[in-house]
DNA sequence: ATCGTGCATTCCTTGACGGGAATATAACCG
DNA sequence: CGGTTATATTCCCGTCAAGGAATGCACGAT
């Protein structure tokens, strides 16, 4: 698993709807086709996908696969972003300043 | 800019050096080219990606164009990590326990 | 042993992405 | 205006990712 592979199992939409699912709590393939409604294959593709990203493990419970979150790559993603912290957090946001005189429109959900 | 814009723009590792670059400062087209080994065209081709992102902002100075981060984004996706950080962060990591009790490897860098 | 359930994998097609080469555009200089 | 520098855009191509349909596999029940 790459650093790469980690962010390129994030950028998919629906990759990200599952991480937040597990986030509640962790649950089988099916549940999460149901929640998701992608069809099972697809589904269990996008799995396969965070898996080899390390985001995800799995339990087997009889015929089922139970899906829960692994922290440490989000973690990982949380190291990363610290470098850039200072840049709207701390007292150094003096080039954030700088920056906004220009324009200023943040957009996203 | 959607939020899949933005990690989509994150998920190359070449523009996640150029972010990395452009941390430390502001830097036109041509020293950005140099630095990430980059063909010229390539790299405007990345930095239209940042900047359809809104992870950058250009500011032209003469012929040349200078580039900037821009917080926002960045803040945004710290925003997004915010309801994980609990995996691992705080006293609730019973969860991240019991995934531990089945392996754990975290690898990444 | 056989069947059913739950999930994974493969095949196929389509659309997006990345790189190189060539070309276009914009700004400055004379 | 013509030329040069700095950057953006286009065209072409190879590669890769995503979805649907069909199939394979593992486990449990009977």
């Amino acid at each position: 698993m790459s650093d790469t592979a980690l962010w390129t199992a994030l950028a998919d939409p629906h990759r990200r709807a599952i991480v937040a699912l597990l986030l509640e709590r962790p649950r089988p393939v099916g549940e999460i086709v149901e929640a998701c409604g992608l069809s099972q294959p697809s589904t269990s593709k996008h799995l396969k996908v965070l898996r080899e990203a390390g985001l995800v493990r799995v339990r087997q419970d009889a015929q089922r696969r139970v899906y829960a979150l692994d922290p440490a790559p989000i973690a990982a993603l949380d190291a990363w972003l610290a470098p850039y912290r200072r840049l709207w957090n701390s007292s150094l946001d003096a080039l954030g300043r700088r920056l906004d005189e220009t324009d200023a429109t943040p957009d996203d959900t």
